[in-house]
DNA sequence: TAGATTGTTAATCGATTAACAATC
DNA sequence: TAGATTGTTAATCGATTAACAATC
């Protein structure tokens, strides 16, 4: 199909957990294809739902064979607009932020933390993995002059959503946040969140009291 | 409502953001109550569909003046299995593991880390918030031995595998897990992911290259 | 009472799946 | 060729929303 109709946001959710597995095919080098079959089975999803979502974007497979992986995994490098650095902006320097900027996955994919972000005078001007801690009440200006656009937030609960309203003044397009707090923005600033909490409270309604 | 039909995951899903949003306004102590329309605005999400999603558990509310923000709390808390302690092993020593184990949101919710595993010789034996790192090895001895049914996997994706089939085998029933990668887990195991890489692509996607 | 808000129904909307012609 | 697998259609399934009687 590949039309230009608006692709649902959960297809797009998708998208990085077919890329990552593809990427773990490839990295087992056993073979340069795979097909919608073989890929739903790894990822317990439906290999019509693999079909129909690659669908929305193009053709990209070969009747009899499947996809090419190091294709498909170009191909989907590419809508996601993954064939460029991102520049990321952390903000919050506890341990959670101190370790998200040691994380040693995100520069291999293009997510490169080049800033970091506190308002603990005791972090201010310390170095993380290479990187000097700032001040908060420069996050705005540095923010603005480099155009960044991707932030993470790993600062207690009452401090992200100003963090969040600063961010988005001064020009931040996308927020992955880590403070249990629902984060209100602009329709166009996209967000998402990880909360431990959420995910464990969710999990323990299935299990026996 | 309130029958015994079964409840769609993605309504279960929810209720963790409901109560925690619900704590928050009760926090802020500014009134009792509460209204499906308040709640839906704070959270982005309609009215009806509060009001559908808490209907599958009872009635709660009542017509004119909407939700005892105390009441709905410990409702929502005992269906998800709240009002108890839920002692979890967390899974990998690293840096992630570590910030894990020192976040102080956790037990005050009733989720204990009590144990953490690693096979790093240079960890097992070393203390992290109190708690002594013990060795993958007597890991399973310990879930099985402690009915421990909540892990929490920080460990590098090519070691989560192994580790989910370990937990499973010991008798763990719902595991967080931070690596990138898919588990396979049988169907009664709940597994939730948190990955900041695909979060990030996710999210790129919306952004102009 | 009058206004507000619930819980529920029915309609709408959207996502998933099954099936299969096309074709490598 | 024969077998495998795609891309797409139509049917099914499930979730969301709008509307409103009930009632606090």
């Amino acid at each position: 199909m590949s039309g230009d109709e608006k692709i649902p946001d959960i297809v797009i959710g998708r998208l990085p957990i077919y890329l990552r597995e593809l990427r773990r095919l490839q990295s087992e080098g056993g073979k340069p294809t795979t097909s919608s079959r073989e890929l739903g089975e790894l990822l317990g999803i439906s290999s019509a739902q693999i079909r129909k979502d690659l669908s929305h974007f193009g053709e990209f497979g070969k009747q009899g064979t499947g996809y090419h992986i190091n294709y498909l995994i170009d191909q989907l490098s590419h809508i996601l607009h993954l064939d460029r650095i991102w520049p990321v902006a952390l903000v919050g320097a506890g341990s959670l932020g101190t370790a998200l900027a040691h994380y040693d996955g995100f520069a291999p994919r293009g997510f490169e933390i080049r800033w970091i972000f506190d308002n603990d005078p005791g972090k201010i001007g310390r170095q993380i993995n290479g990187i000097a801690v700032q001040s908060l009440a420069e996050m705005a200006e540095t923010v603005a002059r480099h155009k960044i656009q991707v932030a993470v937030i790993a600062t207690p609960a009452r401090a992200a959503q100003e963090v969040t309203n600063r961010l988005v003044e001064a020009g931040v397009k996308a927020i992955l946040s880590y403070a249990p707090v629902h984060l209100i923005a602009p329709p166009e600033v996209q967000v998402s969140y990880s909360d431990p909490l959420t995910e464990l409270q969710r999990m323990t309604y299935y299990l026996g009291k």
